[in-house]
DNA sequence: CTTACGGCCTGGGTGC
DNA sequence: TGCACCCAGGCCGTAA
């Protein structure tokens, strides 16, 4: 579900309420995809929430110990492909498939949702001698804070498809399916093309469309395909933009011609067969032998 | 280092 | 109403 835009719409209408409040209980439901769950538990009730940051797709929970304990601790949330934050009061409705309740001292309650549990919730230990970053270690550049010279660096030289690379989080934390199409389409590019043969005038244009494509994405709040809302409920509008993600045999809005939907790097690819040019055939017959 | 693939889960849509 | 099948904003592990 989310991707870079979505966790920053959630980040930022989690970051207008929650900092200051403390974490006052946990309840769990299910909790086959939490690494942890007593942790949780143990760690986070008395601890206060001092910022909400987005790193890539995970929202970093920031927490501090009002009792003199300066061990630091962060709480670490991925949405995997279905997985909601909101808040509300503890009375409110119980949606279907909700995981987590932290019950916050100010008398509401945040709560995760996640319908096919891809999700995960865990908790950074910031102050552990080894793997201090644990899951956000492996991370690569953000795509909205990197500049055109680190963007050419990290894509120049790589034999594999620009899909796949846009889509690696070692490369760039933060790209997914939607944007990396969309960002093609707009640079013109196919996703098979290998990172390695692109021009700098491609890279160019794809370094300006990629930042304008999740700009874009936040300024309407992400795309709602089907699950995503963001902390108050409400589902994106960027999705009435996309071009061509989701878009097949629809017409190109540049030129006209029928968009097509192929599988490249393992997910659905959707691009314009005229406007992004097809690379001239993938060798993988030398390989063999 | 790369690709391909299956798996993790649930639910929506389609066609028969 | 049922069923089989394909699809889905992510990511991990395995094998080649």
């Amino acid at each position: 579900m989310p991707e870079l835009p979505e966790v920053e719409t959630i980040v930022r209408g989690l970051q207008a309420v929650l900092p200051g409040k403390r974490i006052m209980g946990v309840r769990l439901g299910i909790t086959d995809f939490i690494e942890d769950p007593s942790a949780l538990k143990e760690h986070l009730p008395g601890r206060r929430i001092s910022s909400v940051r987005r790193y890539g797709k995970f929202l970093v929970f920031d927490l501090v110990s009002p009792g003199g304990d300066s061990r630091r601790l962060a709480l670490l949330i991925h949405l995997g492909m279905t997985g909601q934050i909101v808040t509300c009061k503890p009375d409110a409705p119980i949606a279907t498939h909700t995981h987590a309740y932290f019950a916050l001292d100010d008398g509401s309650e945040m709560r995760y949702r996640d319908i096919r549990r891809f999700g995960s919730i865990r908790i950074l230990a910031e102050g552990a001698p080894s793997g201090v970053l644990g899951p956000l270690g492996p991370l690569g550049l953000d795509p909205l804070e990197v500049t055109e010279k680190e963007f050419r660096a990290a894509i120049r030289g790589r034999h594999a498809r620009i899909k796949a690379l846009l889509l690696d989080q070692r490369v760039l934390r933060g790209m997914g399916n939607i944007y990396t199409d969309e960002s093609l389409w707009h640079a013109r590019i196919h996703p098979a093309r290998l990172g390695a043969i692109l021009k700098d005038e491609e890279l160019h244009g794809l370094y300006i469309a990629m930042r304008r494509v999740l700009s874009q994405a936040i300024r309407f709040r992400g795309s709602s395909i089907s699950d995503y809302v963001d902390s108050q409920g409400t589902p994106g509008k960027f999705q009435q933009r996309h071009c061509v993600y989701g878009r097949k045999g629809k017409k190109c809005p540049r030129c006209g011609a029928v968009i097509r939907r192929e599988t490249v790097a393992g997910r659905s690819s959707y691009f314009c067969p005229k406007c992004q040019r097809a690379p001239r055939k993938t060798r993988k017959a030398h390989r063999k032998h």
